[in-house]
DNA sequence: CCACTCCTGCGT
DNA sequence: ACGCAGGAGTGG
C-alpha cells in the first residue's frame, strides 16, 4: 500500500524513537516473506545500537553502524505494516518480526512488521556493498531532488516511448512513486498517463517532473494518503487523502473543470484522470 | 507492451 | 463468488 510519501511518516515516527535505542530478542514468523528469512537470520541484531533509520523511496531500513556495513532493510509491499508497539500489546494476526526495542531513555518498544499478503520483508544486510546493490537498483528519489536529478528522469521520460505513467511508476528512473502519486502527478502537470515519454517536449517533460516533486513533497506534509488502513508506526492515519485530484474519485468531479474523473486500466492497474484537463495525446 | 505470480481481505 | 487493492518481479 504505502507508497514514498507513507513510507517517510512511518520512517519519521520510527527514527525519533529507535535512534540510539537498543535492539535484542529478534523473531521472525515461519510464513515466508518476499525474501525467506529466519530467526537465525536476524541474530546478528541482537543487542546492537540502532544507528539511523533511512528511506530511499519505498526502500526503508535501520543502520546499525554509522556507514551502513550492517542493518535492517524493510520493504511494505501492498500491506505491510512497521509497528512500535509497547511489549505488552496484543499480537495481532500476520505479525511476521518482532524485535524488542529500549531507547537510551530506557524506555521499552517493541518493533513489529504485521503484513497480511506477505508481499514485503525484513532482511538483513551484512556488508555495505550488500547495501550499496539494494540502493543502486533506485533511481533518484523526489522528496530529495537535486537539479541533476530532474535532469536525469526528464532525459529518462523523453528516451523512451513507453507511457508516462509508466515510466514514473518504474523505481529505475524516480523511487517513490506508485500508483496513487503517478496518477496524480499526471494530473498536476495536465498531462495524460498515456502520452509516450518521447512525445513530451522539453516544457512538458520539466512540467511532469516538477508535479512529481510537488506532489510527493505536498504528501509527506500530510503525512501520507490513508484510504483503507495505511498507518504510520504509531498507527496514526495521514491526511493526504482529502488533496488528492483524481486518484480514487471515480465519477466525482474534476476539482479543477466539474468534468466527471474516469478510471482507466493501464498496465493491468487502475488508473485515474480527468479526460478535459489531461486530454488524449 | 501484456499477462501472470506471490498473498489476504474487503466491498459489492 | 468475484473483482479489486498503495508493489515488484518474471517470462512471453
Amino acid at each position: 500500500m504505502p507508497e514514498g510519501p507513507e513510507v517517510e511518516s512511518v520512517r519519521r515516527t520510527l527514527s525519533s524513537r529507535m535512534t540510539g535505542a537498543t535492539l535484542s530478542s529478534p523473531w521472525v514468523s515461519d510464513l515466508k516473506l518476499r525474501t525467506p528469512v529466519d530467526t537465525a537470520d536476524l541474530a546478528f541484531a541482537d543487542g546492537r545500537q540502532v544507528h539511523h533509520v533511512r528511506r530511499k523511496g519505498k526502500l526503508l531500513w535501520m543502520g546499525l553502524d554509522d556507514a551502513d556495513h550492517e542493518g535492517l532493510f524493510v520493504r511494505l509491499g501492498m500491506s505491510g505494516r512497521a509497528l512500535l508497539c509497547r511489549p505488552d500489546d496484543v499480537i495481532e494476526k500476520h505479525t511476521h518480526v518482532m524485535l524488542d526495542v529500549v531507547t537510551a531513555q530506557g524506555e521499552r518498544w517493541q518493533f513489529r512488521y504485521v503484513d497480511p499478503r506477505r508481499f514485503g520483508e525484513v532482511v538483513p544486510y551484512t556488508s555495505r556493498r550488500q547495501f550499496d546493490a539494494e540502493c543502486a537498483k533506485l533511481g533518484p528519489d523526489p522528496n530529495a531532488f537535486t537539479d541533476d536529478d530532474r535532469a536525469f528522469v526528464v532525459a529518462k521520460l523523453q528516451s523512451t516511448s513507453r507511457a508516462i505513467k509508466d515510466v514514473l511508476l518504474d523505481q529505475r528512473v524516480t523511487c517513490g512513486v506508485g500508483n496513487i502519486y503517478a496518477s496524480e502527478a499526471c494530473f498536476v502537470a495536465r498531462l495524460s498517463p498515456y502520452w509516450a515519454g518521447s512525445a513530451l517536449d522539453d516544457v512538458q517533460a520539466r512540467r511532469l517532473v516538477d508535479a512529481v516533486e510537488e506532489v510527493m513533497n505536498d504528501a509527506v506534509a500530510h503525512g501520507g494518503t490513508s484510504f483503507s488502513d495505511y498507518v504510520d508506526a504509531d498507527g496514526k492515519r495521514g491526511a493526504h487523502q482529502d488533496h488528492l485530484w483524481v486518484f480514487l474519485r471515480e465519477d466525482e468531479p474534476c476539482r479543477e473543470c466539474g468534468t466527471l474523473v474516469e478510471r482507466w486500466v493501464q498496465g493491468s492497474r487502475s488508473t485515474f484522470l480527468c479526460p478535459r484537463c489531461q486530454p488524449d495525446p
